[in-house]
DNA sequence: CACCCTCGAGTTCA
DNA sequence: CTCGAGGGTG
């Protein structure tokens, strides 16, 4: 790069660095992300060392900006230095070669707030933050509220002065309790815990600090340092004196076993009980330390591994709106595309309208997306100094965009919009029909996939079922036989219907009519309907049809005929015709009822055509129905057309399994207990765990509660459900143990093998 | 009436 | 996974 522009380059790149800065540390406010900030200071750096003649009052060569002014200012014994970042394994290889390598000593890096505490005589008489570095703000009244600080230290080699730092930060439980309360009072909710823990630091009336759970590590000594050796005495020597340290370091011959540690702590990233933004890997003999010193900024003896950001900021481009199942109108936010957490995202949900209205959210917005829960992104709220006034307004559209009707409120007091066309849009139609196919609805991936072919065939002659001409062949060539075999099998367990084929049934193009308009013709579909239907393409995100797309013919094949697919559809509604009561219960798709209360509503009434002669009032009378089901159950069958669709799947001869009560659980090992799976297990997938908890006759329990018996954690287990189980006292096991407690008992051994 | 617990509904990406 | 709201209980 030439000097001219490089020399523009810096200034430009020294402007931003220093406003950023300034909101950052001044004003807890957090423009860029930090992934955003290294980059620019990485850049500056980099030119800074290309042309060292421009790098004169460089906020690069400094540490953070000068402190605010609502505090004294308070000056460091010592330099509180910041560290150098690497951001992949060559980075952090390389400096490993630059300090000697090993041993190392590595500890999570907690995203929190620098302080420093001075011990005067074991007594703590200063708390600052590090400010710039060299002067900090005082914060002695609010530290002394945390309560895992001590205000003397313990032990007897007491210095006469020593400096203390380490990170202030909270707990993420506190920290969701606390915005949670804040909410509640009608206050503005922080945008995470390090901002929170910055912000509760930093209130001038320490009483506020005192009712927030703040929490401290510390991780070195500054002025005085006990007679020691390595960095992991440091550790002992600082919990000798009473002060909190981490348990979670750990030391390693060589960079490969760090890295290793980097690894591993990024799996576990999400079940640690504060945020960490990465790895700090110290050089763990002080000599060696002392010999490579410092930077004007930071340490050489020590790097901060930063993993891939989880908040990042990116651009509201749109808002649009999805109808669901029951037509409830949901709206998501189209992002322009962010690696955020291992993924690149491109959508976001937004839950409802309130939710974009609380968030101050306009179309164009600069916004800070992060992933909830390590799945869901999510945004938290848009980064108001960063408009540039062609920001827009959004508001909810007036009508549905599947179907047009005017969406409206089921009641008058609802946030939801739905599109009242119940029965009759397209979109919802689609929704409904994957939900249908899914698993708290007929679940037609599994029928009848353990079916013999002649099990097949026997079906056939007693439903008028057509199959696949190709696989009906009869032939003596073993050769053939075996490969016509190994084809009908897989016929048997393919077949189901997805997103793509619920499409292909529902949308139709122009001038034709598509083959399910209404749910009621579900079980009245036929091969020649299905070798009619022609369907436009349709956009994956809008759910539309494209204007001028290729429409396509989904059940014929190249030479014209009907494809295997077609058949195989034909053969699993055939078999839903006769499931199980409550599953086509809760494929009618009636608002407030799916899984569960369909089978509470199918023990009460027992046969399916009891629907039409049904007081959904009487149903109250049950454990679990109340007044809303009632009334939903009631309006479905006489204003949505329910009362239609349940007489036209009785024409077409549906007969499901009558079921007026619920098979008992099985008596085994874990009966009258009720188990709470957590995390990711290695034998079991969610649906089989809770499958083997049922078989062996206990209760799974979806949420964390004082009922649960035992909880069975897995990997990455959620560190909400996790703190929330301890404060309960429930008792918390690993896999093995609850593959051991299944098997406990002899008579139950013997099903259970099957489930392995 | 004020809790606590459970269920329904909607959602993202690989 | 999360939110909100239904339903039951003390």
């Amino acid at each position: 790069m030439p000097v001219s522009s490089a020399k523009t380059r810096i200034e430009e790149l020294q402007e931003l660095i220093a406003r950023y800065r300034d909101l950052y540390y001044n004003q807890d406010q957090t423009l860029i992300s930090d992934a955003e900030y290294d980059a620019l200071e990485r850049e500056l750096r980099q030119l800074e060392q290309e042309h060292p003649e421009l790098a004169e009052n460089s906020p690069a060569q400094g540490v953070g900006s000068a402190a605010g002014d609502v505090f004294d200012p308070v000056r460091h014994l010592e330099r509180m230095l910041s560290l150098d970042n690497a951001f992949d394994k060559d980075e952090f290889l390389a400096w490993s070669e630059r300090v000697g390598g090993g041993p190392f000593l590595c500890e999570p890096k907690i995203d929190g707030l620098a302080v420093s505490l001075t011990y005067q005589n074991g007594t703590l008489v200063k708390a600052a933050t590090r400010g710039d570095g060299e002067v900090g703000e005082d914060v002695t009244q609010n530290v002394l509220t945390i309560k895992s600080i001590p205000h003397t230290l313990q032990g007897e080699d007491i210095p006469e002065l020593v400096e203390v730092r380490g990170e202030v930060f909270f707990e993420l439980a506190d920290f969701a309790e606390l915005n949670a309360g804040i909410v509640a009072a009608g206050g503005k909710p922080f945008a995470n815990p390090r901002n929170s823990a910055s912000g509760s630091l930093r209130q001038k009336d320490s009483a506020v600090s005192a009712s927030r759970p703040l929490k401290m590590l510390v991780h070195g000594f500054g002025v005085w340092q006990p007679e020691i050796k390595t960095q992991s005495e440091v550790y002992k020597a600082l919990k000798a004196l009473g002060l909190p340290t981490t348990e979670r370091y750990e030391v390693f011959a060589d960079a490969e076993g760090a890295y290793g540690f980097i690894e591993k702590l990024q799996s576990e990233r999400h079940s640690i009980e504060h945020e960490i933004d990465g790895v700090v890997i110290k050089v763990d003999d002080l000599t060696r330390q002392r010999e490579l010193g410092t930077t004007s900024r930071a340490p050489r003896w020590a790097i901060a591994y930063k993993y891939p950001p989880e908040q990042v900021n990116t651009k509201l481009l749109d808002i649009l709106v999805t109808i669901g199942r029951t037509g409830r109108a949901t709206p998501f936010a189209r992002v322009s595309e962010v690696l955020v957490a291992g993924s690149r995202v491109k959508f976001a949900t937004l839950h409802n309208s309130q939710q974009i209205k609380d968030k101050g959210l306009l179309v164009g917005d600069t916004v800070v997306l992060r992933k909830a829960g390590d799945v869901i992104p999510e945004i938290l709220g848009p980064v108001v100094d960063l408009r540039d006034g062609t920001e827009i307004e959004w508001s909810f559209p007036k009508n549905c965009p599947q179907c047009g009707s005017t969406l409206s409120r089921r009641n008058p007091k609802d946030i939801d919009l739905i599109c009242p066309n119940q029965k009759g849009c397209p979109g919802q139609l689609e929704r409904h029909l994957t939900y249908l196919a899914g698993r708290d609805g007929f679940n037609l991936a599994s029928l009848g996939s353990d079916m013999s072919w002649t099990e097949v065939l026997e079906l056939a002659a007693l439903e008028h079922l057509s199959l696949p001409p190709e696989l009906l062949e009869q032939t003596d060539d073993p050769k053939k036989l075996v490969e016509l075999d190994a084809r009908r099998k897989s016929f048997v367990k393919s077949g189901y219907l997805g997103e793509e084929t619920a499409s292909a049934l529902v949308r139709a193009v122009h001038g034709t009519s598509p083959a399910l308009s209404h749910i009621g013709s579900l079980f009245s579909l036929d091969l020649e309907v299905l070798r009619g239907v022609e369907t436009p393409s349709v956009d994956k995100v809008t759910r539309l049809p494209v204007i001028d797309g290729k429409s396509t013919k989904p059940f014929v094949n190249v030479d014209g005929e009907l494809s295997t697919s077609a058949y195989g559809l034909l053969f699993k509604l055939t078999l839903a015709k006769r499931a199980e009561l409550w599953r086509a219960l809760s494929s009618l798709g009636i608002h407030l009822v799916g899984a569960e209360v369909s089978k509470l509503v199918a023990s009460e009434i027992g046969e399916f055509d009891k629907l039409l002669s049904l007081d959904p009032e009487s149903l109250t009378k049950a454990n679990g129905i109340g007044d809303a089901v009632a009334q939903s159950i009631r309006h479905f069958l006489q204003f949505d057309g329910g009362e239609d669709i349940v007489r036209r799947w009785l024409e077409a001869g549906v007969q499901f399994k009558n079921q007026r009560d619920l098979p008992q659980n099985a008596i085994g090992p874990l009966s009258g207990l009720q188990v709470l799976v957590t995390g990711t297990l290695r034998n079991f997938d969610r649906d089989s765990a809770k499958e083997a908890i049922k078989l062996a006759g206990g209760l799974v329990s979806s949420g964390v509660s004082k009922n649960v018996t035992f909880a069975v954690v897995g990997e990455s287990a959620g560190i909400k459900k996790l703190t929330k189980m301890s404060e309960l006292g429930i008792e918390m096991i690993d896999e093995d143990e609850f593959i051991r407690r299944l098997r406990k008992d002899e008579t139950w051994e013997a099903m259970g093998d099957s489930l392995f």
